[in-house]
DNA sequence: GTACATTCCGTACTTCACTACGGAGACAAT
DNA sequence: ATTGTCTCCGTAGTGAAGTACGGAATGTAC
């Protein structure tokens, strides 16, 4: 399963992604092109699978392409040193994003409950706490 | 100040956005343009600046403008069951990224303990860690 | 009353992440 | 050996959320 058996539709169904979103990530050098024999069709494995499926969960944790690509980087780099320290500079990103996000979930939630507790004032309070002060 | 008294500068200032994206959101029908007298210029007041920092927060909580459009339409309609539903959406959204981004981040943080053990293998783990993982 | 800033309006450009299209060649099944 | 599906490759279009541009009119300051 490891050899270069796959059409890139194959790799595509397997990964979850349509062919050309593949095709559009190797223009951006995201995922690498095998050699085309001559006058044949490329063979994929399943590490371009693998690569594929990283891409999409990094995407999903709100990593841009670009950033996804030095993720990638981490991964085919050989120095510990480099890694460790792309690895921490994305740690401090997430930790960013994380404490953005539980803004935004606290302020929905308060949002939510108030609406609940039958205490609402005529307005919603969702609309009246949005149309309120500066956050 | 609530007479109709500030130019659309002004606005934006007092907003902090663009006069460009009022324009745009002019078009998108977001907020409203007050009828310009012949040959002059349009004249604005506070309520205006209110509803673009109640799109600019709503924004900031993950709604798209869209969204945001759906939440304007219901300021003055009573329907709070609909807020309601669109902010739990949101939230729920919100929860799932949370928990992705949570995983994220351990991951990184065994990888650089990890390095910082000297017990790395050769070859950097986070793609198996990442690709292995059912998300 | 002239210089400079703003407004108005339309159109066009930008970035991100794809998605679609079109035509030629390749491969697999009948 | 013909049909049909895939692959290859380039270019073009999409949608979200603006941003930029340019020329004419209007407003303001000195």
């Amino acid at each position: 399963m490891s050899n270069q058996t796959m059409t890139i539709g194959q790799v595509a169904a397997a990964a979850d992604v349509h062919v050309e979103t593949i095709r559009y990530y190797q223009r951006l050098g995201l995922v690498g092109e095998p050699p085309r024999p001559l006058g044949g069709i490329r063979r994929y494995d399943d590490t371009t699978v693998a690569r594929l499926r990283f891409i999409k969960r990094a995407q999903q944790l709100g990593f841009a392409l670009d950033e996804v690509r030095h993720l990638l980087a981490l991964e085919d780099g050989q120095s510990c040193r480099e890694t460790r320290a792309l690895a921490e500079k994305k740690l401090a990103v997430i930790d960013t994003r994380l404490s953005d996000l539980r803004r935004m979930q606290k302020s929905l939630k308060t949002l939510i409950a108030e609406c609940d507790s039958g205490k609402r004032p005529r307005a919603c309070p969702i609309i009246a706490t949005l149309t309120k002060a500066d956050y």
